[in-house]
DNA sequence: CATTAGCACTCTCGCATGGAGAGTGCTAAA
DNA sequence: TTTAGCACTCTCCATGCGAGAGTGCTAATG
């Protein structure tokens, strides 16, 4: 992927024309810094610098231009005899026009797409691998939201009796949902009346959301009504499920990480990922498919979140379900490598849905 | 509940006759140095005894009382001029003879309850509100494993067709479980088709195991032939799930406690609650249905638990499917607390899997 | 004019020091 | 048997100090 396209994919808030125009042994620099940084998590030493990158010039040199680069508002101090730190603004500057990006390696690929394939059976499944998958390629702690139809509309229909007045029923949505509901039924029905019960709504409300539903119930009688009202339910849930359900992964990667080496820290982190209402929140407002969102730093709202960054893709099918895939990890995170895993696995989950929708 | 009953409930390593013989007074210090250990996490000193739980004696006499108890191994200093703390054997000694069993209050239950009747419409759904209930009510860590059956058997089959050649194969289990795959098939089907194959299947292949379904498919042919393999994959794969899948919550009610302040501390915590295979080894060996099993500490095999305790309780049917609940938490844990919750959500996930499997 | 060597200055970190406070263990008296 | 009294021990915290790392500035250099 050439540089150009890597602009247009990579949302901010902060537009790149707001960020300084630098000389390249600036940007070299910078880029050492950024990188020294995210490896060490220690404030970055001129001499270290001079020694670890070859740079051609003097430790005395770098130090004038990393204080002209704090003076851009990209680098800071933690005190004055300390090392530079990137400030957000120097990441954003990093991520925009200094970091080559990384997909997850050719063998890494064959692991995880053959993964994929085993798992196939199950939406939670996938959910839950897609998660654990992305934790592992990044490095970070992850968040996956499931695919959900704009809105819901069912697909098949199925009673399953369990005893006499009891039965099962599974509905399958538009997009390859499944669904249960056990229901109680006021008067007992046969196997055989269940099952051609289950045929005929199949034919006559496939494709019904959950308003048109309700009004079915409305003109049935007895059994169907009563399990039609069911489906209305069934899928009035399951739009508003949506947001709710947040399937998160690999919180030790982050817990690794020294700026967590705080108790307090850690236990905000693990509040906010525990909390699937607030997860939900973090989502970035509009997005379209196969693009990245990185926030960094101060550009996420949320308290907790300051000192960390959060890089996100959409995926799904035009005009089809939608869902969310990323990674929550401190500022100081490997960009490239995150980027490239939310993108990789972002791409793997539009396949997938691709599949089960049947286009 | 009576002591009588409580002892027969609550299992654990050391059998009760090993535990010392003690005085009334020393059985009084006892449960009070343990209650104010459990409250504040700090070393408790004698004075405080005497003061906060009016004791009808000096510090002095407390003080060799302490002595004492130090001596039959049920109390320990961590210094020389510090206060005492309980030993493994000393919460033992309380568990099993000092302790006060408790319920969650009423209207605790009735939301619980409440919410659970609310959710009936999916087994992921309960365990994920098993594991969110059970870790509020203990303010612990929680472990929930879904019901498996001793051994899967097929209850009912559908064919959802997706694409010309590709269906979605819903099973429904006995028990209730529903898995779901997506599968390829060699030669395009029709909906008539897959639906009369459903319905044959449901009726010729109930109760059809395994292996069964692997015999049956070598008999059958065409479409039949790659639907009844399908499904012999799926019921296989779903007992060797067993033990993979575990869903956990409340990890945020540990990281609380200051025995997790250290941040290495946490982070082993964390990985062993992510790492769902050696999550399921922690499950005690041999425990029936409504009894509840203790691990103290030590009696914890695993490096990462010690100074944690285990609450464990199974729920199921008789002869039926089979899970367990359970909560972790350091051994400064309110067992009074986190044994009447587990005992509580586990009888809540037995109404629910028997009100499934239809008995 | 950009670069660099040299050097003073600043700040952190680790370590030792030294009470203050809390709590025990022991002894002797009640 | 219980208790008051007291010496002793150990932690905890604040303080101070020296070493080390790294910067910022100045003046010299190519």
């Amino acid at each position: 992927m050439d540089q150009a396209q890597q602009h247009r994919n990579i949302g901010g808030r902060g537009p790149a024309g707001d960020l300084p125009k630098l000389g390249e042994r600036q940007r070299e620099i910078l880029r050492a810094v950024i990188r020294e940084f995210i490896a060490t998590a220690e404030p970055v030493a001129s001499g270290a610098l001079v020694r670890r990158y070859r740079l051609a010039v003097s430790a005395a040199t770098v130090r004038n231009e990393l204080a002209l680069l704090e003076e851009l508002g990209l680098l800071t101090h933690p005190h004055t005899s300390a090392g530079r730190v990137p400030t957000d603004l120097g990441y954003r500057y990093f991520l925009e026009s200094l970091m080559p990006e990384a997909m997850p390696l050719p063998d890494e690929q064959l692991t995880v797409s053959h993964q994929f394939q085993q798992a196939q059976r199950d939406t939670a499944e996938w959910l839950r691998l897609a998660a654990s998958t992305l934790a592992r390629l990044s490095a970070e702690a992850s968040i996956v939201t499931p695919p959900s139809q704009v809105r819901g509309a069912l697909k098949h229909v199925e009673a399953v009796p369990i005893q006499e007045r009891r039965v099962l029923l599974v509905a399958v949505l538009e997009g390859g949902a499944v669904r249960q509901q056990l229901l109680e039924l006021s008067a007992p029905a046969s196997v055989d009346e269940l099952r051609a019960l289950g045929s005929r709504l199949t034919d006559e409300q496939s494709g019904a959301d959950s308003a048109r539903l309700r009004k079915a119930a409305a003109i049935e009688r007895g059994t169907a009504a009563e399990i039609v009202g069911a489906l209305a339910g069934i899928l009035a849930e399951s739009d508003a499920a949506r947001g709710r359900d947040v399937y998160y992964d690999g919180i030790q990667n982050i817990l690794a990480q020294p700026e967590f080496g705080h108790g307090d820290r850690i236990r905000e982190m693990v509040v906010l990922l525990e909390d699937r209402t607030r997860l939900a929140e973090l989502l970035p407002p509009a997005l379209r498919d196969g693009e990245v969102h990185v926030a960094i730093g101060n550009e996420n709202r949320l308290e907790t979140l300051r000192g960390c960054s959060l890089v996100f893709g959409r995926y799904g099918t035009p005009g089809g379900v939608v869902g969310y895939v990323g990674v929550v990890g401190p500022t100081r995170m490997d960009y490239a490598r995150s980027i490239g895993a939310v993108r990789y696995v972002g791409r793997l989950m539009s396949d997938l849905v691709r599949v089960v929708e049947g286009n």
